[in-house]
DNA sequence: CACGCTAATAAAGTAAGTTGACAAACAACG
DNA sequence: CGTTGTTTGTCAACTTACTTTATTAGCGTG
């Protein structure tokens, strides 16, 4: 059984060893390589939080209300992200013709662009994992993540 | 293909299907289940981030240096965990004999307490999953994950 | 013993959120 | 029509979890 170990080799034991910890270390793996290809690829000023936005906007243009309830986040926390980017000039605000109060919000090429780069990047890095841990295992990681996140209905 | 939708029931694209935000979504989710059955336990003042302190400490007694270094966070930031857990009564501090700047971290009764409650919230949550997934599929993420983890040396 | 190094701490800043309060626009009702 | 209640977005202040920079105290070696 192999665990956590520290400088001098030892076991740490059973809080080292779990599920919890091998999907935390997993997911900021994956979190840090994409982070560090959107900024290689031109977006340097995206952090993590900003991913959020994209991943729940999609190629949509929806309400500030929406985004927020999508991402599981307050309106106010979505509504400083929506201003960062769009001071970046990756998303625009337009009013709603229908509703004087809400503001439709859209990508622009810009974003249109990261999305596309952050695909990609997705794409490479399950590559990386691949070539890493065999396509087997992948793919194995894969269906039993998908299906674990479907049956749990996270 | 499912995927994540919105408040309509509409497919959001690609970006919301992919091994990154299926490793989020099942980390916060044992994080937050893990975190609820600390508290459940008596532990109300446990935050998340004190977790690391105790995942990376075990049954052992060392330095904050060593600690930090474990955690892959600073030295002042794990400090200042340290002294929090210190405050709870979680661990203690004490000077180190062999050297006057180093002082060793341990874990108090009540810390002990606590490992062993977390090792059985842990082990409640994966019995959880098991249950809602089936034995075989809980297997098969409980598998792919350790081997990924491993093969990436994360 | 003077020098450089390491252990811990202190202070200030950043990032990613939260809660509470609010104005403006909408909707529905007498 | 006006009043009343709700939704939409925003502002301000707070919290958590870090970071970087700087400082003090103790250690070890030439």
């Amino acid at each position: 059984m192999e665990t956590v170990l520290n400088r001098n080799g030892e076991d740490l034991g059973k809080l080292s060893d779990n599920l919890c910890r091998y999907l935390s270390l997993l997911a900021s793996d994956f979190d840090r390589r994409l982070l560090d290809k959107c900024h290689q690829r031109g977006h340097h000023k995206i952090r993590k939080s900003h991913l959020s936005l994209f991943s729940n906007l999609g190629l949509e243009s929806v309400r500030l209300t929406e985004l927020a309830y999508r991402a599981g986040i307050t309106q106010q926390a979505m509504g400083k992200l929506v201003k960062e980017l769009e001071r970046m000039g990756y998303v625009s605000r337009t009013v709603d013709e229908s509703d004087g109060r809400a503001k439709i919000i859209t990508l622009t090429d810009l974003g249109l662009k990261f999305v596309d780069d952050n695909i990609e990047a997705i794409d490479e890095i399950a590559t990386e994992y691949a070539d890493t841990m065999g396509d087997e295992q992948m793919d194995s990681l894969s269906r039993a993540l998908k299906s674990a996140v479907k049956s749990l209905g996270v």
